[in-house]
DNA sequence: CTGAAAGCGCTTACAG
DNA sequence: CTGAAAGCGCTTACAG
């Protein structure tokens, strides 16, 4: 591959009028500019990244640590934060930690090891030494999505408890009393928000959310699954089920039809995050829908000023309850149903 | 941030020591190693990727350039893709291609920029002069899902053709004979031999496909929508839409809804992919299922061969019918409906 | 406006 | 077994 010395000799100049031209300095004569871009055309010259990122000590990439790629909303997320960080002149470098903390402190380490100029996580814990590290070095990081309570980073999340409260007054309207909640890892901040929104919202109508009715899950279809079954075990089962994220939602629907049960007929099901397919399902599922969008660009936007010596807003925007079929119809209810 | 240097001061010895220990070159002696290996540790030390790949001219990294991260089958891929590289050592960046050609080249651009030992990919068109330019050059590159023909890169793919058989028989035999498909781009090679596989497969029951029965799309849920208004719009529509991808299906899906129609009733829908939620959607759509976690593995396998001086193999897999409820149901049918 | 030179953080023949 | 030195491909003060 054609180095800067090749265009250099090509062209009839030093490396360093290469360099000046590549790099758009002013100070450089249009007949050596002419020279070096028709010596690099010619030649299809491509500076190596790797070297110049060893020389400015700037990758102009940035690193995405996302908890689940399987997971449509995180999948989207993704791509938001690529699209802004495009738009700014960043590439990214997306590392799936699959909800294992083993193998997202292994992607965060591989990333430092690379010079990312920045970090975006969405944790999958509740902060291992080498995160609460990395919060503390010198390397911009924000938390999106999830964040790590006591720690000093800017964090741009999503914040649900009102539309987990319209869910609670939606679903009470229609007469159900009985709730429960497949809730995530707690040692992840929507795990457990989630739950005390739930909790909070159950208190407003003088509900209890017991014990039982509280299905340990970690985000993944499995978990809602076994939750699920844990449920319909029960003596007095739920009306209610809430699953804390769209996966767990498509369990709980795996086991709920496994059982030969049917929703909302035999019991009612709403999800937090809300994805294309939960129009098509049988039937259309209720959902919290998160702002995905304006996350990424969000954070991507708060990353990039903490990189280029900003000050970065910390930033949280509303989720919204979106009603459909999926836990029974009430008739005062008049959304409609996509 | 701690340099070789940093280490070989702390530990007394010279930076060629210390490179030697971390790269775990026989002649050192013990008493050196226990030395590097305490200043490593109580410094932080954490070798420079970047110096480190300027100097060996290898990143221990592959690209992946996929058509639409929003597409679950793709994620499903990538997924695989990351997990077959880590086990063998390598870092995988993924670039999203968005179904854009220019951006699929901007990803190309990019990664080749950043010197990958290899790139992985699934083209989004008939293949741009980057991408012919970078078949012919010596960057190790394999194809996955999609290739271009006429370029000497290796192949990892599945093959639907039998697959589409099943499926036309299935639909004969319970008596539709007007028969439908939404394409993808006539550029991609999935996109060009789904139809043929249906049309031939038509032939051998005498069905036509005439050209207002083939609906171009992009693989894209919009086009897929599109596509489905036109097909509804026909004086005579016809029985069964087979969608090329998951989700065109989900954008026919909305189109069918939109129009008050139901499925299968007033018209059934097969899709091309499988996808957990083909399961719990109204009704449960029969989709043709690709090894996708296979077809991953065998992608990187091959790569890695021949980054490593190996010669790799173009690999085949079967894809298969998974027959539900969304074309109808035929009394000979006894197929289960998960 | 231009070039020679230093240096980013590593690895690796070479000499001892 | 060990270290001094060269060099990977760039950028950038410095001097002219």
């Amino acid at each position: 591959m054609a180095s800067i010395k090749d265009v250099a000799a090509e062209a009839g100049v030093s490396v360093a009028t290469v360099s000046r031209v590549l790099n758009d300095h002013p100070s450089v004569s249009p007949a050596a500019r002419a020279r070096v871009l028709a010596a690099t055309e010619s030649l299809g010259y491509r500076p190596n990244a790797v070297a110049r990122s060893l020389r400015t000590d700037r990758t102009r990439t940035l690193g995405l640590v996302i908890s689940d790629v399987l997971n449509p909303y995180f999948t989207a997320l993704a791509r938001s934060v690529e699209e802004a960080a495009r738009t700014l002149g960043y590439s990214v470098i997306i590392g799936n930690a699959d909800e294992r903390p083993e193998l997202q402190d292994h992607h965060v380490r591989t990333l430092l090891d690379r010079r990312i100029d920045g970090l975006l996580v969405s944790p999958t814990d509740g902060g291992s030494p080498l995160m609460l590290d990395t919060a503390r070095s010198s390397t911009p990081m924000v938390f999106v999505d999830r964040w790590i309570p006591g720690v000093d980073v800017p964090v741009v999340r999503a914040d649900g408890r009102a539309a987990v409260r319209d869910l609670v007054a939606h679903l009470h309207g229609i007469g159900h009393r009985r709730l429960a909640i497949i809730a995530g890892p707690a040692a992840t901040t929507t795990g457990s928000e989630r739950v005390e929104a739930f909790r909070e919202a159950l208190g407003a109508y003088g509900l209890p959310l017991p014990d039982d009715h509280i299905g340990q899950g970690d985000f993944q279809a499995d978990s809602g699954r076994r939750a699920t079954e844990r449920f319909l075990a029960l003596p007095e089962p739920p009306h209610v089920i809430f699953a804390a994220d769209n996966l767990m939602a498509l369990g709980a629907l795996d086991a709920i039809r496994a059982r030969g049960l049917s929703v909302p007929h035999d019991i009612g099901l709403a999800a937090f995050d809300d994805i294309p397919w939960f129009v098509h399902t049988d039937p259309p599922i209720t959902a919290i829908a998160q702002p995905t969008g304006d996350l990424g660009r969000a954070a991507v936007q708060a990353l990039v000023d903490l990189i280029e010596g900003r000050s970065p807003r910390s930033v949280t925007l509303p989720a919204r309850l979106v009603v459909r079929r999926s836990c029974g119809e009430s008739p005062t209810d008049q959304r409609s149903t996509t």
